[in-house]
DNA sequence: TGGCATACCGAACATTTGTTTGGTATCCTG
DNA sequence: CAGGATACCAAACAAATGTTCGGTATGCCA
């Protein structure tokens, strides 16, 4: 992307700032007082510079800050990293950890994993796993399902038989469940798409 | 949060579609034409009963939504599920999946894991680890650290020792890595704070 | 020296904005 | 039946909005 001269980085920042605390784009009247510019005119032609530089986008008579500056959108994923500090320089962000990449969609929805069955493949209690319940199931897919009475959610692989079901975990310590087709406990909340771990 | 009327949601739904699509909250006026309501004071007392039910905030003379209705903010994590379809009741809703839960911070960044040495710590090749520079690390944290000419990025366990610094893998296959105080191309990144998956 | 980019100003403009006031109609409930 | 909640309206107002115009000043570079 274009280099920022130094007034253009600081309407910039100030529009960063506005738009992480209050979520929302300044005024262009606000832009001029946090930056003591008497004249909306002046902030005016430094949004079209920034317009034209990529950093900003229009629609209609609204001002937004494309994505890739939007510092409120996630968390940056560097890519190969050479001496010096990096992260100041856009050009080694590779992307964003955000709702997006993790596959924000409608009907999605995550689960806290409770016990150690699925620690064979990196799935740990106190992880949460992102599931898609539109997503078709095929066999052998990781899926989160509700059994029994109390409809406690499980992590477990899926492998449907002729009868029944079967919910298999990685860990050799826990035995598979199986589960009657008509069973009226169980219930497929869906495929697992996704997980996240907090340390 | 209070139950809302119908007309209420669709009040709300209006501005959530807004926020997601535009990523602003949509002007009184939009919103009535959006319902075909010829009259703002209409949408008007809808917000008032909106910000009343606790969906909506004012600051100054800007609306918006509170992080609870955001859809835009990440994935709900959903808690005990009872019977029925889940989801469309805010109630078990525990929080969200999103940037700040992953510990959205100024200088934090993620990086892409390669190999497998971590994976007895359910880490595995394609994680993205999120790294806090700033926060204290101590001996057996997870850290991650650049070493090497090519300045390699490496998830592991970190021992300081008396000369030297020891980076021990989960994987018994994998051999500690150990460098010099003073090695030039020794780097450590920061301490590890999460993790996320995509499947 | 002239030309160009950058940076800024003050004044004015037409819209759009949130907000208030005072009113009507409908439905449900005690 | 009266009372209250809900839903909606038209009209108007002051304030804030994006935008345009014409102007000045500075520094850089050919």
């Amino acid at each position: 992307m274009d280099p920022l001269t130094d007034r253009q980085q600081a309407v910039l920042d100030v529009i960063q700032r506005c738009s992480e605390e209050q979520g929302r784009f300044p005024s262009i009247r606000e832009i001029a007082k946090a930056l003591r510019l008497s004249s909306p005119a002046t902030v005016y032609q430094h949004l079209e510079a920034l317009e034209g530089k990529g950093y900003l986008q229009r629609r209609g008579r609204h001002w937004m800050l494309r994505s890739e500056v939007r510092r409120d959108r996630g968390i940056p994923i560097v890519g190969r990293v050479a001496a010096g500090v990096p992260l100041t320089a856009i050009e080694q962000v590779e992307g964003r950890l955000d709702g997006a990449f993790m596959g924000l969609a409608p009907g999605r929805f995550a689960v806290r994993v409770v016990g150690e069955s699925m620690s064979g493949e990196g799935i740990v209690a106190g992880d949460y796993v992102v599931v898609d319940p539109d997503r078709p199931v095929t066999a052998g897919d990781l899926v989160v399902a509700y059994v029994g009475e109390d409809q406690e959610a499980t992590v477990k692989r899926f492998f449907p038989r002729a009868k029944h079901v079967e919910l298999r975990p990685a860990n050799p310590d826990y035995e598979p469940i199986r589960v009657s087709r008509d069973d009226p406990h169980f219930r497929l909340a869906g495929k697992v798409i996704g997980l996240t771990r907090r340390l």
